[in-house]
DNA sequence: GCCGGTCGGTGACAATATCACTGAAGCGCT
DNA sequence: AGCGCTTCAGTGATATTGTCACCGACCGGC
């Protein structure tokens, strides 16, 4: 597939001087990733800032003990600002990137990154709103593991996970490493769920059949 | 008290060309909150960055029914980039920052923070690693919510706060919302503590007896 | 001294996490 | 089809943490 004009797709280049964007698609370099692949991680630092030409990056956080917690999504058009984060602080840390979907993904590397970002105003915006989107999303994901119930916290995945459509394909453990909790409590509170008729359940899928119900408990926190 | 020369004491501002540092000089207002004063929050969102040039500042998040988390705190020398991260993202939030000692900060207008990230390299690279130490503080954060134990957490925040002292000046409900845990929580733990010798108490401050003691437990994670 | 507010202690109970184990479901193989 | 292997999900027991209700001790101002 052409990525061809990939600065269209972003709010921080598609408002750039068309010399400019030309540059840039002879600096960055496109790569693509498969299904489940590591974008990034704790091995594996990139030079600089990734931009999320098409598919969905799951970032998460291992802790030492093996447990897991998403953190947020990077969708498509987006950036993916830990990354630089990783690499601008010397700190050890423990997140990873994994591709969703078949993803594409351009690297500008450091040096055009600079540059970039001292001229271009717009650019020097995008990347500030991305490092404040990352942020504000982390706030919340704090919020909700320090205060927030798991049954709420669960049904509100759920509804994300299914977006628009009726079955989710995911396992047990799988949400629960969403959520950073254990498998046995996803399937109690997914049991529960089924018991009221709000999901129906079979081995690694489930329909979501009363999304309004699932949505007055995810909004009663 | 003069805050002259604040230009020396960031990493962001001390390597720039002195004329550019007059110009910060006349264009950056500096401020003063007493202890306990709130230097931002939902309600009071400064117009972009603050440098704090002496004292503390503790961040929190709280949530809808009240709990409270301490996030991190700002020290000297630093700058609290959630600010701006607030002031971008249009998302609510709920984190508030509060003078933890008398605090002066110098707060630079947008327009000033724009110019100066176009044109000083050292400038941008200062602000973009403040974004990233604080989104690794962050993530840290978040490991230990989600995956800590309580008494692991109690003592290495005990440690921290009594810093090279022996004695902390603190309530369990002010560790409780260090922690994001509730006070009965802290108080059952810090009696424990006190059990095996590790600490002493009395009425609002706590005495570290055995602090190799606390580290070993804190370390153990 | 008394009063009123803050601070800390405690027991009962609820929610969540952990551990150990079980059986069921799918999958490749013959 | 039948067999064995692996992954997935269910369950009870127990530990940890959070919630609720209440109480007494302490401390300040008067």
């Amino acid at each position: 597939m052409s990525i061809g004009n990939w600065t269209e797709r972003f709010e921080g280049t598609k408002a750039l001087p068309p010399e400019v964007r030309r540059r840039l698609q002879t600096v960055a370099q496109a790569r693509t990733f498969a299904k489940g692949r590591q974008v990034f991680g704790p091995e594996n630092v990139p030079d600089s800032l990734l931009f999320l030409v098409e598919g969905s990056i799951r970032v998460s956080q291992t802790s030492d003990n093996g447990r897991e917690i998403v953190l947020y999504r990077v969708e498509a058009g987006e950036s993916c600002v830990l990354t630089t984060a990783c690499m601008l602080a010397e700190e050890a840390y423990n997140a990873e990137g994994v591709a969703e979907t078949e993803v594409t993904v351009v690297v500008l590397p450091k040096r055009a990154f600079d540059a970039l970002a001292a001229e271009e105003p717009a650019f020097r915006n995008f990347v500030f709103a991305a490092y404040s989107r990352r942020l504000i999303d982390l706030l919340r994901v704090i919020d909700d593991v320090a205060f927030g119930r798991i049954d709420v916290r669960l049904a509100e995945r759920l509804l994300v996970l299914a977006g628009g459509d009726r079955e989710i394909a995911a396992t047990h453990a799988q949400i629960a490493s969403e959520l950073g909790t254990a498998r046995e409590v996803v399937s109690r509170v997914l049991n529960e769920f089924q018991k009221r008729g709000h999901i129906a359940q079979s081995r690694g899928r489930i329909a979501v059949i009363d999304k309004p119900a699932l949505r007055a408990l995810a909004d009663s926190a």
